[in-house]
DNA sequence: CCTGTTTCCGGGAACGTTCCCGGAAACGTT
DNA sequence: AACGTTTCCGGGAACGTTCCCGGAAACAGG
């Protein structure tokens, strides 16, 4: 069943057909309701790869996403796909598991579908220039870290929050309010992502309010689940230090935070509060309400594409922005 | 950026770059490594589009899922995703939304993708038979219902679990504890989904237990997310009626019923029990947790993906299997 | 040295589209 | 009536692969 079947069937020629396919203004009426008459009754549908290899598909972007499984992102993938059909694109998705080079994943994805840029989303990005240079394409990072400052600034873009700075904020927002002892869930101390960014701003968060980090109220995961969080959580409790607060770098993790508090008797925020980043869907409706940081996501996925566009048609604008987070006052922190 | 490229760089002929590319054997050990060799240099990657073109993809099958928002589906998906992958077959996955024609989407697959099979992911599936003959190639639907049967159960296959009875068996665990008054949370009573064939499973058990349906206690949300199930909880409950229980059609539902029963300041379990169906990972952290019939979804993306490979193999088997839930007692629950 | 077999490689058709180009009508204009 | 213009259509190259087929070496056995 190809075009030509169609061709046939009609009795025109496979260029009309196409013409028919693709509204081409050059086709009478009357041929075009005949071949579309055909087409539906043959349930006939183009094929793709033969459409994809001859058009070269230079209207399509491609976004890999580092952590499917991170709720956030599925919030920021929505933005990010509406404002690329806006622009007239098309998307191309495509998920990593968390161990795999996702610059090695984006060249793969640039040459085999003929991109025409690329957008990274979550995720460390530590590379070198020339690793970059592979890409052969524009691209754009959103929603990521890269602590090393490996690449120069003006070879690529970047959409995100600040992460240091947000965390620094929603600790300081901790202990404005008198917690002195504020514990923090993390990924990792040193995995390069935005888990270790937000560790930092708790530490400098801690510094300006002249507290000295203690590292017994530090867990880490070492993995990004609920399973893996919660547990961290119990194991943060069992080591029976005291703390009035935690903070957790991701939402996830304060609603992991929360079930493992109510499980050992601490009541949030009475005895215990909790702030985290992120601004999940799932937050609002923890018992009691996650107050966070969110994050927005609409405005992050309309700068990222906005950007990434103005790259590919020309104009050569390579941007850095940063977005605010936006405090949401739930019921998990109080005053002491 | 091609295989010709390739094979002028490394002095070959196309063909033997595409032998090596496959691994063919037919090829010298000298020869393959100098291909190779250029092939990193180059950072060539073979287009997609070509090969699927030539190779007309009769090894991947596709993968048609309604509503990626409910978050029993990511799971699920893992789970096929695995097993197809493990069967040696390729997957693509399609998600449409809410009102799409499944069916349409499914053959435009195939037909774009020359798929091999097909594997539905929830929604209704209320098809004649000639539309589906439209496919023109073996499908299964997992996690569906077919409330009207309109399809001979022998032109294809499925694997889900017996809503109805499950529904029965949730709400019956709460009539075995006293609970007369039992509101429901559900999509809509006449959708054709899942939603509904619990709602009959309600309605079977309040039957059983000789208790009349009260309309009031019904609560519809008409659109599958959370902010839409909390709101509907809080009408529930600012209608005034009494109720010793909720009966959720989805995890999701139970959750925001939590929140909002929690808002509204009635206790669970205490003054009100909760049970719901699905059993999604974050129901494992709701405060209490979420007393819920789990779907095996690891087995379900099993057999689904078994059955469907036996098919598109030859050996010619449609089958309907029904798996059983796992009751997950929680802390929603209270005998009255 | 001749012949048969194996190993390796290149040529070229095919996959199903799109799209440029050229041409044939049909229509208008002087 | 002759000539431009417009409208519509078909031919055919091109996209980047795979894979069959035929052939050239290299090698074996007699």
């Amino acid at each position: 069943m190809t075009i030509k079947d169609v061709a046939r069937l009609s009795g025109v020629s496979a260029s009309t057909v196409s013409r028919v396919l693709n509204n081409h203004p050059d086709v009478s009426e009357s041929v075009r309701e005949k071949v579309l008459q055909i087409i539906d009754e043959l349930h006939y549908v183009p094929n793709n790869s033969a459409r994809d290899l001859v058009r070269s598909g230079e209207d399509t972007v491609g976004v890999v996403v580092r952590g499917a499984e991170n709720p956030f992102f599925t919030g920021l993938i929505r933005s990010v796909e509406q404002e690329i059909e806006k622009a007239g694109y098309a998307m191309v998705l495509h998920q990593i598991k968390s161990g795999d080079d996702e610059l090695a994943a984006g060249a793969e994805l640039a040459r085999s579908k003929r991109l025409c840029g690329l957008i990274f989303l979550g995720g460390s990005f530590d590379y070198t220039a020339d690793r970059t240079a592979a890409l052969g394409i524009p691209f754009i990072c959103c929603s990521y870290s890269n602590s090393f400052g490996t690449l120069e600034k003006s070879s690529y873009s970047s959409v995100s929050i600040n992460d240091e700075e947000e965390a620094r904020r929603a600790v300081k927002y901790l202990t404005d309010r008198g917690h002195q002892k504020i514990a923090v869930l993390l990924d990792s101390v040193n995995d390069h992502s935005v888990s270790e960014l937000r560790y930092r701003g708790y530490c400098r968060a801690l510094e300006e309010a002249g507290i000295d980090p203690d590292p017994d109220l530090t867990e880490e995961t070492h993995v990004y689940d609920l399973p893996a969080a919660y547990e961290g959580m119990k194991r943060l409790i069992g080591r029976g230090k005291d703390f009035t607060a935690v903070f957790a770098t991701a939402d996830s993790f304060g609603i992991a935070a929360l079930k493992a508090l109510n499980e050992a008797g601490k009541k949030v925020p009475e005895e215990c509060s909790v702030i985290a980043i992120d601004g999940i869907e799932m937050s609002r409706y923890s018992i009691p309400t996650l107050t966070t940081l969110v994050q927005p996501v609409e405005e992050m996925g309309r700068k990222a594409v906005n950007i990434l566009m103005d790259v590919i048609e020309g104009k050569d604008r390579t941007a850095h922005v940063y977005v605010k987070t936006d405090l949401r006052e739930g019921g998990t922190v109080k005053a002491i």
